[in-house]
DNA sequence: CGCGCAACTTAAAACAAACGTAAAATAAAC
DNA sequence: GTTTATTTTACGTTTGTTTTAAGTTGCGCG
């Protein structure tokens, strides 16, 4: 469900963290230093990071550095076997969300983590993506490389709810409920009338699609040429 | 500027986190316990809250866990002497954000706040920049390359909020929130005259606009030619 | 002490976009 | 080839927003 990047030098702790995470139901990536982390980075959705301060070439610090300077907001748990307040302020000054000792409890990482990623749930922007269809629910925009303009409140939450789960099919009466309430009195026809208009919004995007599922509903698509 | 409330019953320890927390700039308000500080957030806006577990009538736990069932997002550093996993388990599982152990040093408690404060998406930045506009909280000033003049209170805290997150959507019950307070009983449309004005005095900075979003409120834009 | 101005709120009218409906056109299934 | 499901178009209604204006409050200054 969540991706976790593990930043970690030694290759024990580095899979120490990594079957701690992953048995707790993450999935987990890792890289050896910064450098590293900032390669997978851009390849790779990362949902948080636990990062380990000393590292050869790209140290912990640096890389927070530079992941804060290019406005990512991604949780970043620090590890150091440093107990002094000096290395935590090095740490949080240069934008770490949370600072834990070594030999550190399972337990209690797994709790920060958690605790972690509810917060980033809460305040990062509802973002999706499918081909080059990207929207920001927060932001309220839909963007692809033609267009990007404002879609209408239930052709916005109509393409929101198809984007959260590409390729998976809606019926109508689910697209209903989910927009306009479960005691939605209006008829299913007015999902069609929507749909259509959000399809000629994306005529010209090539590899994204709304498909129609002849007796169940619609699904968005994503055409890889 | 950020408005603390330390909940903590022990008269010394709540004497000395209001002193270390207003040293470093932040309002403070203090309850004895958990009833109490109900009745504190009930009337006063609050930013954060340093809440210390073993209490009389109302423990940090059953606090917590209360205002997380009420939808309350506020960020909570829990503070506890139990140096064991179980008992800051019992805190994450109620929805804490962090947790240390007294005694605590004062730094890395400082350094804890200002980490959940930004992370929750609390603006600690006085000065913003959308476009052209600067807005500089302390100076009360807003400036563009044509003008440059004192807005109204309210038009410049209006703004203030907007320019706080460019791009995102603020309905006209957060911006009445903030503005105007929580129990506001004023009109909505109070919210859209005051953008209006804005509006026709930013009418000729082309970089940067006050967006519409129908059903929902408004957000500040730039626009980059 | 009260006059006058600026800021703010409220109300009302004008405006615009979004929405849903219906009906006609098209496509798929049997 | 007929039926059923879906797409498309057009239009009237509704709802939300903008704009204008008038009314109220509070404060500084004469």
């Amino acid at each position: 469900m969540f991706d976790i990047l593990v930043v970690e030098d030694n290759q024990n702790t580095r899979k120490l963290l990594t079957t701690i995470l992953s048995a707790d139901g993450y999935n987990t990536l890792t890289a050896n230093d910064g450098e590293e982390a900032l390669a997978v980075l851009e390849h790779n959705h990362v949902d948080l990071m636990v990062l380990d301060v000393m590292m050869p070439r790209m140290d912990g610090y640096s890389l927070t550095k530079i992941l804060r300077e290019n406005g990512s907001q991604m949780p970043i748990l620090m590890l150091s076997a440093k107990q002094n307040v000096a290395d935590k302020k090095n740490g949080f000054l240069v934008g770490i969300d949370d600072y834990l000792t070594k030999p550190f409890d399972f337990e209690e990482l797994l709790l920060r983590v958690k605790a972690l990623l509810r917060r980033s749930k809460i305040v990062t922007e509802k973002k999706l993506t499918v081909g080059s269809v990207k929207l920001d629910y927060d932001k309220y925009t839909v963007t692809t490389p033609t267009l990007s303009e404002q879609l209408p409140q239930k052709e916005f939450l109509l393409l929101f709810k198809l984007l959260s789960y590409p390729d998976m099919v809606f019926t109508r009466l689910q697209l209903m409920d989910e927009i306009w309430g479960m005691d939605a009195e209006s008829d299913d026809h007015t999902v069609n009338v929507h749909i259509n208009r959000l399809r000629t919004r994306f005529a010209d995007t090539p590899d994204f699609e709304i498909v129609t599922v002849r007796g169940l509903g619609y699904k968005a698509v994503r055409h890889d040429e």
